[in-house]
DNA sequence: TGTACATCAGTGAACGCGCGTTCACTGATGTAC
DNA sequence: TGTACATCAGTGAACGCGCGTTCACTGATGTAC
């Protein structure tokens, strides 16, 4: 909420100073109230304070400011799940768990970049560069999951791709159906992130994958 | 397309005959084209052929229809969840897998109602007769994880509610992300229905069910 | 350092549009006798 | 069987509203000399 030196009220009067942002922390903020679809170009203009034709100097229209919206997630998104990884460390087996958190850790944490990426409903072929970002953040699950397999024996080793899709498919639904910080979800009887967790061991377990080294 | 007798064109004039469907189904298939954001009541009331006073009538306004149609979505998800189980034959290994397949087939063949069902955004809680649905639907998956956990011995058993909730997850990420029949999602290298398929079997591997006979 | 000018990033008024919703109404249907 | 009447399920005109988008404009900023 620190977009222009000095915080709101300190408007220099004409030029706002940095409306892009401005405008992408407003999305942010009516997302993350009334859900991807709860808002509109001038509802942005307005939450920034400019004018309702304010916004069209930076983005040619709502879908393009959604769009880099969603963008910005995958990217966080992605830096969350690689420092989930951290470079498989200490090991493969403990450093994977931390990645399916880190999944459910952003849901939580950022409800509206979350709903901007999965629920938007833009169209992927529209946006390259949201596409990009997307197979990205994929791409470090994937990659977690490839170190992971190379600890099995080759005969007993999954494809990673198959292990990252099943990975990223369990983490999405317990994220989508019960992981959300906002509104109002189906309960259970347990936190999403020990879900996922009992989840991951029993996949693993059926892989073969040992147990983590001290457990 | 048959709601009401004769097919379109038939109109008897000034009484619709049966607008109440006619709604609903006109809402199903602006789902189907544009998203469950994708129609107004106007929209609605249009498609059937009425004028824009005609639905309130029948609904309070357009989240009542919305939540009408996911209801509707839901009793139909949990007979197709049942014929899945059919009882649990020919063994409740096999049956179990047949359940899954159900979820995917019902996303796929039903995109409208199953983003009605999961993304259209209502209150729950506004919505008795929804959730109710909504927890049969989850009751038909529950009973069949309690019938495949009765078939382990007692200190392996899991919790049939953990299952019911890994199972409804994968399912669902995996409808979500790569299973519907609609808009351009990520492609990936193998069916959706052979995805959730491998799931399953390396959790069931996982909790020590033992493979189906036959296999 | 000062000045002239180009460019940038806003304004605010205006437009046409479709929506949700209401209202008094009316044609069609069902029912009591 | 016929008739009078109540009820139901539509009409269509009207309203206020907010949206997206455009336009000529103007204040602020940066730059060349």
């Amino acid at each position: 909420m620190t977009w222009h030196k000095g915080g709101p009220g300190s408007r220099r009067g004409y030029h706002h100073g940095n409306l892009r942002e401005a405008l992408v922390a407003a999305a942010l903020d009516l997302i993350s109230k009334k859900g991807p679809a709860g808002f509109t170009f001038a509802d942005a203009a307005r939450a920034a304070g400019v004018s309702p034709a304010a916004p069209y100097r930076h983005f040619r229209d709502r879908d393009a400011l959604m769009a880099d919206v969603a963008r910005r997630g995958f990217e966080s998104f992605a830096d969350a799940l690689s420092r989930g990884w951290n470079e498989g460390k200490p090991d493969p087996r403990t450093a994977f768990e931390r990645v399916g958190r880190a999944y459910l850790d952003f849901a939580r944490r950022e409800p509206a970049l979350f709903s901007a990426m999965f629920e938007s409903g833009l169209p992927l072929s529209s946006y390259p560069e949201l596409q990009e970002a997307g197979e990205k953040a994929f791409a470090v699950l994937r990659e977690s999951c490839e170190a992971l397999a190379a600890t099995l024996p080759k005969e007993r080793r999954p494809p990673a791709l198959m292990m990252a899709l099943h990975i990223w498919s369990l983490s999405h639904g317990i994220a989508a159906l019960f992981g959300r910080g906002d509104a109002a979800r189906r309960p259970i009887p347990m936190s999403p992130e020990e879900l996922l967790e009992a989840a991951i061991l029993i996949y693993l377990d059926g892989l073969g994958v040992p147990p983590e080294p001290g457990r």
